[in-house]
RNA sequence: GUCCCCGUAGCUCAGUAGGAUAGAGCAACGGAUUCCUAAUCCGUAGGUCGUGAGUUCGAAUCUCGCCGGGGACGCCA
């Protein structure tokens, strides 16, 4: 339950009342009404603008207003007190029992708790990584599969029907050049005298554009599936050639993207990352996609042969104006309109693009995110004008934009070269930190902030690290129950045994806000999932933390406040029930990150 | 030149469908350990929310201008 949504309905319900009653008028517009927590705590636990908000269309002084309507909200039973304060807020103290019975709400729940049905079953398409598969996923992607796959779980979570999608980006001038470099090391497995200079001046444009090691057994698998047959070898001169591109490029170009989207997969695993959905841009195109979503493009008059301005700022050197098939994406809030074909007839990526998210709408989704990395910006625009134009204003995008991942080693940057033995790969980080701290530093920024994961601090054991911060919350709550379990029965410390106990052994005011604090998880599941942010978890988390860290250490200076008191069997279970509560909610956010919760710090 | 993002404590950053006295960690300083893990906790200090206007009961948040940093800008994906 989220209790704020739940004391607003109850605000509606006592302003309906003062409409019956005369002391409002009819028809009051309530949707700039907002209950929510109070910045202060002293204020109270939920707050409301209600008399502000109506004051003026009533014709009324707020204060006035307030005072009637604090006097309604009183009456029901959850509601301990109400108080009017500054300009005419109501704030409202909730009874110690509604708490309680949060707790019992919680452990009842378990690690389900928080989950909401604000979605309403929508379905909403996340699609995210979507690298092109020419070789091992980089940090840099990390990122984007984290926020992507983190995003999807909170919107699950909120109620939505979600489906995890990859774009594979199959069609293009990369995977071309991923062949030809799959090529060169097929020809080296074969055991052909030719080295990398003289392959590459065979290649278009004359470069070997992948050469990384990890091709080296792409070309051994070609050879053992194909033997020599797909080599071009000219018997007279006795020399390797290109002469036969035609017949083996499509075979060796969709043999190594296979692999490299196996290797992808492998990849995304080692991080906890799983899509439900491969849409592949080559057979997209290859079904006439491109010419489908064009004619109806066309059909509305969206598309039309015209000649761009020059780019400003840097001026391309080989620019020239020629007239091309451009979209109207000014139309739809763009600033030019876009290209949709290049000057060698085939589709830009964003035609292919336009055809992908047509075919995502057409399987149901109205509602589209898509993760990409910063310096992707400049094409967010057009797509959103894109996605307007196809779904004729009935579906939406939203683009996550990822920015850069800092990588540190003990303060020092991390050098991206490739070469170099410096672990670059997503594969070699996760190996390094593990996938649960990989996954909870990438989700404590914003998405388009820029981000230092640094090596060394992430693995520290110190409050200044996030991830071993909330984990040891839960380990400590982990190793009480272990201790209880010498004291107590195992029946007894169920979750249900644990509600049935007296729970209304807690008085303290530090375990009261210890509860609060929890059961706001609910109204930061649905607001996270709203704003697409999956960050504000990682801060809730860290807070909830916090918290009953420092109830902890109470029990340090107050013998009284500890968790586990043997003599005092009422008030343990009671506490012990708290923290367990405790245990579900963080277990329950470290869900939605893709994180386990650990039993114990080693 | 146009567009997008960012600018909050010395540092790293939270905080937006507009709310009350702007928060946390680090660093600095002062404390707590016969105890369920002190890997923690408590306290002190630290601010023209880049800047100038506007919108209104009320602005870090919305609008416009300016300053500073980053990114994008036909035939890359």
């Amino acid at each position: 339950m989220n209790l704020f949504e739940h004391f607003r309905e109850r605000v509606i319900e006592a302003l309906e009342r003062m409409t019956e009653a005369g002391d409002l008028p009819a028809g009051a517009e309530t949707s700039r009404i907002v209950v929510e927590p109070p910045r202060e705590a002293t204020h109270g636990d939920v707050t409301t603008n209600a008399a502000m908000v109506l004051a003026k269309p009533a014709g009324l002084k707020p204060r006035d207003l307030a005072e009637k309507l604090a006097a309604r909200l009183a009456a029901f039973d959850e509601v301990a007190a109400a108080e009017i304060a500054g300009p005419g807020f109501i704030n409202l103290r909730l009874s110690d029992a509604f708490w309680r019975a949060r707790l019992a709400e919680i452990l009842r729940a378990g690690p389900a708790y928080g989950g909401s049905t604000v979605g309403g079953g929508q379905a909403v398409n996340v699609e995210y990584v979507s690298a092109n598969p020419t070789g091992p996923l980089h940090v840099g992607h990390a990122r984007g599969a984290v926020v992507g796959d983190a995003l999807a779980a909170l919107l699950e979570k909120a109620g939505f029907a979600v489906t995890r999608e990859y774009y594979i980006n199959d069609a293009g001038a990369q995977v071309e050049a991923l062949a030809w470099s799959a090529y060169y090391r097929y020809l080296q497995a074969l055991g052909a005298e030719i080295d990398e200079a003289t392959f590459a001046k065979l290649c278009p444009g004359g470069e070997l554009q992948y050469r990384g090691e990890y091709l080296i057994p792409l070309g051994k698998a070609l050879v053992e599936a194909y033997g020599d047959t797909l080599a071009d070898r000219d018997d007279v001169h006795a020399e390797w050639t290109v002469k036969s591109v035609d017949a083996w490029l499509p075979t060796v170009r969709q043999f190594a993207t296979d692999r490299m989207m196996d290797l992808v997969r492998e990849d995304l695993a080692a991080l906890g990352v799983k899509h439900a959905v491969f849409t592949s841009e080559r057979a997209l195109v290859a079904r006439g996609g491109v010419e489908e979503v064009l004619a109806f493009l066309a059909d509305r008059q969206l598309t039309y042969t015209g000649i761009l301005e020059p780019p400003k700022g840097k001026l391309p050197d080989d620019w020239e104006a020629r007239p091309q098939l451009l979209f109207r994406a000014t139309s739809f809030g763009d600033d030019v309109d876009r290209p949709l074909k290049k000057s060698d007839g085939s589709w830009t990526y964003f035609a292919t693009d336009v055809a992908n998210h047509l075919d995502k709408y057409r399987r149901g989704f109205a509602s589209m995110i898509n993760v990409w990395g910063a310096d992707h910006g400049g094409y967010v625009k057009r797509m959103q004008a894109a996605v307007k134009a196809i779904t004729e204003g009935r579906g939406s995008l939203d683009v996550k934009l990822c920015q850069m991942v800092n990588l540190m080693d003990g303060g020092q940057a991390v050098k991206m070269s490739k070469r170099a033995g410096t672990f670059v790969t997503l594969r070699d980080v996760v190996e390094e930190v593990g996938k649960d701290v990989v996954r909870f530093i990438m989700l404590t920024r914003k998405n388009d902030a820029q981000l230092d994961f640094d090596l060394k601090k992430v693995t520290e054991q110190s409050r200044d690290n996030p991830v071993f911060y909330v984990q040891y919350a839960h380990a400590r709550v982990r190793s009480v129950m272990r201790k209880a379990a010498e004291i107590f029965a195992l029946d007894e410390l169920t979750p249900d045994a644990l509600t049935a106990g007296s729970l209304e052994c807690l008085t303290d005011p530090e375990e009261l806000a210890l509860i609060r604090a929890m059961a706001g998880w609910p109204r930061i599941v649905e607001s996270a999932a709203e704003a697409h942010e999956p960050h504000r978890i990682a801060y809730y988390l860290y807070d909830l933390a916090a918290q009953f860290h420092t109830l902890w250490n109470k029990g340090n200076d107050d013998a009284s406040l500890r968790f586990l008191i043997p003599e005092e069997r009422a008030v343990t279970l009671a506490r012990l029930a708290m923290i367990q509560g405790v245990a579900f909610v963080i277990a329950s956010g470290l869900d939605v990150f893709g994180v386990t919760p650990v039993e114990e710090m080693r």
